[in-house]
DNA sequence: CGGGATCCGTCTTGATACTG
DNA sequence: CAGTATCAAGACGGATCCCG
């Protein structure tokens, strides 16, 4: 199986190659868009696990980002799949120690939401 | 019935429309993309002002980008746009008070890329 | 029915050419 | 130098479809 393009349904939204050496261009390339760290405040403050917890927030991502960012954010060791259920199967996403790593980031980020924009 | 009228060369990156009432989520709509916080980043740490100092920058961000985040920054309050020479104009984008107030953000944007990515 | 995958039109991006 | 114009490639978003 060819690892790179099977991904198919919305594409990669940010690419895998390095821009520079710098960590903020690098953060920038995992986490600059405008899911990916909300699916994580959902998962880290909002108690977010099944796919309609994160597809029932307020902002409603569409299904197929939403699949393709929890893939991703799999991928990338930040949530961890889980599944809880087998009979029709059902998965948690459940933040990682690494996920968890983020959560500094998003109070600075809440934190200049809410003094400026 | 064109529901948006297109905006000229580029067009707006993210809308002005509040998604939610979350301040993450309204911080992400502002510098959620992969350029903006680049920007900040060169104005802040890396001492850029002009706008070649920020185009020769290692991740050569397209121009037509560079001027419409710019000019983004600008209005939003992050940039402060300041000629410093009329014969053929030239400016300067400096880090105004709110610029400034991104420098924990970026920090933490950093630590988490140094550390992960 | 829940958890996604697929289709498809619209908008953004990114490279580069071009202009004052 | 400081942007603007152009345009192909691809990301987004919404509706719908599919599978267990």
């Amino acid at each position: 199986m060819d690892k790179q393009k099977s991904i198919a349904s919305s594409a990669a939204p940010t690419k895998r190659v390095k821009r520079s050496e710098c960590g903020i261009a690098n953060a920038l390339d995992l986490i600059g868009d405008k899911w990916t760290l909300l699916i994580m405040r959902d998962a880290l403050f909002f108690q977010c696990r099944t796919f309609a917890d994160f597809s029932n927030q307020p902002e409603h991502i569409p299904t197929n980002l939403l699949s393709e960012r929890l893939k991703r954010l799999v991928t990338f060791g930040a949530l961890e799949k889980i599944a809880y259920q087998s009979k029709p199967e059902r998965f948690q996403y459940v933040p990682t120690k690494l996920g968890n790593s983020m959560k500094p980031l998003l109070k600075e980020l809440r934190a200049f939401g809410d003094a400026h924009v």
